[in-house]
DNA sequence: TCAACTTATTTACGCGCGTAAAGTTTTTAT
DNA sequence: ATAAAAACTTTACGCGCGTAAATAAGTTGA
């Protein structure tokens, strides 16, 4: 290991016995020299280990391999699960993936999309903050880069989106409750993107189509912090009677692990049991869903098949050179985790 | 806003009316410049929006502006928030943060040091993995770059540790259920880093202390997925008697949330009333710790200072060019958190 | 074996900026 | 007002690499 000399290509091109412009040839694409040129360089590599200088490299390249991934809220370990998960499979391609999350902060947001910019990254995958997103930024940026959506959607912006069928959704959940015992009232706090308006007003779709009555239960708080406002919230609608059904049905699963606090709170136990006041259910299938007490009946997201698809989704956008077609939107189905709560 | 013209800094050094060297000492530092200078620069800055190219910047410098921020495991929102905070910070003083997570893979964790090295980053914020971290990688990688640890310290090496005091966390904790009622068994798992180690050897210190006969529990488990080790040890150590206490302290509050679902899943009320069977803590005052069944008493980290001391030293360890003096480890204390479990 | 390809080499330029040196202008201090 | 200091301009080079064009060498197939 004669490492620590070689400064540059130039060099390690010397020692390796290729010229440069083969070298730099290499690391673009290793397959597209000869294989016995190839053996040669690979060879030298092992003795000096030696790597292209990402800046220089980025410098000249028109288009780099760097991929921006922004997540709204990355202290939500849903977020943070699927980041992982689409991080892994760009390196895994060959590409320079890098994380951002908004935090929650619209402003944050088109601060992230700028520096993006100016990384000339070959595609960038994000998930918008949603209703909070500046539309008009996130447009203007999508126009400039190559961007798949995912989680949340925008319409019309990105050149694809994939994301979760909100309706279908609802529609296993309210199925579920009302084949085995009454039918679920809906608990939400306002929508933070469409997904939630998607979950309302698909649980009002499929009530009316079993023939019930639905009844939303629309309770107060801002931003990320959803267990805080379905704590809150869930003090408020027991301790004034409101719930209109013995059968909570929330919005999301971080609504409804702090609803399940706040019924803790209050005595009333939660499940199926005869002896419990309470049947909750939420969606998402949240990491920490398994570990509520009573553990959480809900609808599971395929986190692996919606990350899958993104990454698929944008290595095509940045293959076929933007020109793929049509803006595509991919839903995938979720599936009924069936626990102690409902 | 004639911008989309402006391709370099020579171009906006023209329009700009002041020479391109001067520009470029602007950007590395605003006020090193003559203030009617500044003013005229920012002013074209206002009209033709030029950002300098990050990546010819870089290659240049001998020091890029770039700060790495590495954490075990991102899934887990303690990594999350602080991160959050740290990222903050770096920006508020002209840096670029990029955050990584090894996802509790120390193949991954040597990697990430690795992509590092090549960024030229100013220096690093460093949570290692821990007990599974390969110390002789990070140990050289710190003789490279400039790096602060946190969180999890590894002896002797970085230049600095930022952390808590775990064994005056356990000592407060102890302390308190030994006041208010049965001493505490300590529910631990296999130790992943030291701080782990040093909560159990303070909880022996600490109930010594205080007259009583420390009983250690240790149940199976690796990886980060806490929460389920703490569910499936619960279990385990309900059904089959092993606890020697009506109080248990665990190691954590991811055990301890995963030890909750265990408790409500065989019927046992936790808590400090007449009618609970058992009295839970935890350690670190997790951001889902207020939303677990019930809350969870606990002693809270100082997220705040830790991430503040840790850009602090960081900084100072740049500015200082490394010859800072000796590794100065900075503990900070924790405070109790009562709530209903115990 | 020899032409027709394919792949590698040589040479050269450019990317956008940091930075040094020498000369010029402006500011500061006495 | 004047000398000294500070800040700016001009000129020029280098960073490490992508990439193009012309040329040379190697490989393939009939």
């Amino acid at each position: 290991m004669d490492d620590s000399k070689i400064r540059n290509m130039e060099q390690f091109a010397r020692v390796s016995g290729i010229s440069r412009p083969t070298v730099s040839k290499y690391f673009n694409d290793p397959s597209s020299v000869r294989p016995k040129t190839r053996a040669r360089i690979e060879e030298a590599l092992e003795q000096y280990d030696y790597r292209p200088n990402i800046f220089a490299v980025n410098q000249n390249r028109r288009l780099t391999k760097n991929i921006g991934i922004v997540v709204p809220y990355l202290a939500d370990p849903f977020f943070a699960e699927i980041a992982r998960n689409i991080e892994q499979r760009c390196m895994q391609a060959g590409f320079w993936p890098t994380l951002f999350s908004a935090h929650g902060d619209s402003a944050l947001e088109v601060e992230i999309l700028d520096s993006l910019r100016s990384l000339k990254p070959a595609g960038v995958l994000l998930a918008p903050l949603g209703r909070a997103s500046d539309r008009a930024a996130v447009e203007k940026f999508c126009d400039d880069v190559p961007t798949v959506l995912f989680d949340s959607n925008i319409e019309g912006v990105g050149e694809a989106f994939v994301g979760s069928d909100n309706t279908q959704f609802v529609k296993l959940s309210v199925e579920y409750l009302c084949r085995t015992g009454q039918p679920p009232c809906f608990f939400e706090m306002p929508p933070v993107n469409p997904n939630a308006n998607k979950r309302r007003n698909g649980y009002i779709q499929a009530m009316e189509a079993n023939g019930f009555d639905p009844q939303v239960i629309r309770v107060a708080g801002e931003g990320w912090g959803f267990e805080e406002v379905g704590y809150r919230g869930g003090l408020d609608v027991i301790d004034r009677g409101l719930l209109t059904s013995d059968t909570v049905l929330c919005s999301n699963d971080r609504l409804a692990i702090g609803f399940l606090a706040a019924c803790y709170e209050r005595g009333m136990r939660v499940g199926r049991d005869a002896d419990c006041a309470l049947r909750v259910a939420g969606h998402d299938d949240h990491p920490f869903s398994r570990f509520g007490c009573p553990p959480l009946t809900t609808i599971a997201q395929d986190y692996e098949k919606i990350s899958e698809r993104s990454v698929e989704a944008l290595f095509h956008l940045i293959e076929g050179g933007r020109s793929a077609g049509p803006r595509i939107e991919t839903l995938f189905e979720g599936k009924l985790v069936m626990r102690a709560s409902a």
